[in-house]
RNA sequence: GCCCUGGUAGUAUAGUCCGGCCUAGUAUAUUCGGCUGUCGCCCGAUUGACCCGGGUUCAAAUCCCGGCCAGGGCGCCA
């Protein structure tokens, strides 16, 4: 169909022969010289085109390109101490594969730094910026961070149902959904399902894939639609084994963006340091007395707030110099029902929350594994036992004590990389108001 | 869902408090012209905007009301 063919990448550009194809990032037209800079996925080149040099069709179509062209250039790559790269194409042929119109309804070229809300509409131009490019380069090693701990300490990825038949996972409100003639639910968290497989014997596995919330959340860290990580393993002692394997799943994905991802941090500007472990634990009821220092009064056996998390993070950095902590015990009446609680002071649960920067990471902590208790907290959180018996009926066939917790992707990269609003750490948003693209 | 603030060319902003000197300024982009070593090229010219609806007034980008949307805060939570 097209009459050149991509040879080289612009990374692997030797002098020689070669034919790299991309878009035209910019056109610099001097007159009688002009310096197409041609994009691909790996960098940038430099094309020049010189009247007397090259040939006079070339020029002509030279003339014609608007940036965000897609082409393809066949060329000799030479050396040249003033280019760019240190190197440069001389074009022997060049071919437009795709126009591109003007201008473009934002600017990609780092000029003019268009508001989040205008990028997110044009989404698919805005990721052509290096800086937001480097945003998703990141997370997916950060992903790939987090699996490889997983699978060499032993865990089986497994996927969970999204579409839910009951939808009485957490206090969060529910996307309903038409199936077939009923109602069913998209899943806020796959939480129970991960509890079922330790039921079945599967000892440690996790599930990464989307949650979603039908809150109308209007703040910069909420979206309707995000990824987690979820871990769950059986044989706990109790839940502070839980938060040695979220630390070391944390570290993991922190050093794997450390040695990976070295040009998309220079670029963003970020440096990463690896925290030590184990990380800071703070624990309710005491909590109370330490946001009483700082002048916060929460009622006892009350949850706490965001003001709180943001007060326990400035005296977690001060007192241990970290900026990871985890809260433990938290009151189980803020909790949900399947949480372990503390038999001799039922008040509080074995129920923890990872803050990171002043921000909520991740929820889990020891679930309740004896099928009496289950459904005694059921009673007391005033739920219709029937409508979970698929979830509670399986703990009457041998249940074995567990516990995982479940960890915000778009907030840990939110948190990681300072950004202000976790649109930005989803490729394509879904919030109360957007939709699309 | 609630509170506060805002909505001006393709993009980003000035002007709004205190209505008229706004024929709406600037940057960048677009279009055209010039330039043989640019690298946010440069120089000259050109095109282009007051969110929607209602009200007050001789006069509204500017004041008032409603709507929609956005930013920040709260609640809910990852």
């Amino acid at each position: 169909m097209f009459l050149l063919k991509r040879t080289h990448l612009t990374r692997e550009l030797k002098t020689g022969e070669a034919t790299i194809s991309g878009w035209v990032n910019v056109v610099r037209d001097l007159g009688n010289v002009k310096f197409l800079i041609v994009r691909d996925s790996t960098g940038i080149a430099q094309v020049t085109i010189k009247k007397g040099v090259v040939d006079e069709v070339i020029l002509k179509i030279a003339e014609s390109l608007n940036p965000w062209d897609v082409i393809a250039i066949q060329g000799e790559v030479v050396e040249r101490k003033n280019a760019p790269q240190g190197r440069e194409i001389i074009p022997s042929k060049i071919e437009i594969l795709s126009k591109a119109e003007t201008p473009l309804p934002i600017d990609v070229s780092g000029k003019i730094d268009s508001n989040l809300d205008t990028r997110l509409d044009w989404r698919v131009l805005d990721l052509r910026r290096p800086e937001t490019a480097a945003i998703f380069k990141i997370q997916a090693k950060m992903v790939e961070g987090i699996e490889e701990c997983l699978r060499r300490d032993g865990y089986l990825q497994v996927f969970t149902p999204c579409l839910m038949g009951s939808a009485s996972e957490s206090g969060a409100e529910v996307f309903p959904v038409v199936y077939f003639d009923r109602e069913a639910f998209l899943r806020q968290d796959p939480q129970l399902h991960r509890q079922l497989l330790i039921i079945a014997g599967f000892d440690k596995v996790f599930d990464l894939g989307p949650n979603w919330r039908a809150e109308p959340s209007h703040t910069p860290r909420h979206l309707c639609e995000h990824r987690a990580c979820a871990v769950e393993f059986g044989f706990m002692n109790d839940e502070t084994d839980m938060m040695r394997v979220e630390e070391s799943v944390l570290i993991a994905a922190l050093q794997k963006i450390k040695e990976e991802c070295k040009d998309e941090l220079d670029l963003l500007g970020k440096e990463i340091s690896i925290p030590k472990t184990p990380f800071p634990e703070l624990q309710f009821p005491k909590i109370y007395d330490v946001l009483k220092e700082f002048g916060k009064n929460v009622e006892f056996g009350e949850d706490y707030d965001r003001e709180s998390e943001v007060i326990l993070w400035k005296y977690v950095k001060e007192k241990f110099g970290s900026d990871f902590f985890f809260v433990n015990r938290f009151p189980f009446k803020v909790k949900p029902f399947y949480v372990m609680r503390i038999d001799e002071e039922p008040q509080w649960a074995r129920s923890v929350d990872l803050i990171y920067k002043g921000l909520e990471l991740s929820s889990g902590g020891q679930r309740e594994h004896r099928y009496d208790k289950i459904v005694e907290q059921m009673r007391e959180k005033e739920m219709t036992i029937e409508v979970m018996d698929w979830f509670t009926k399986f703990f009457k066939y041998g249940a074995p004590p567990h516990g995982g917790f479940c960890l915000g992707i778009e907030r840990f990269i939110m948190q990681l990389l300072d950004i202000s609003n976790v649109r930005e750490a989803a490729l394509f948003p879904r919030a109360p108001e957007r939709l699309l693209p």
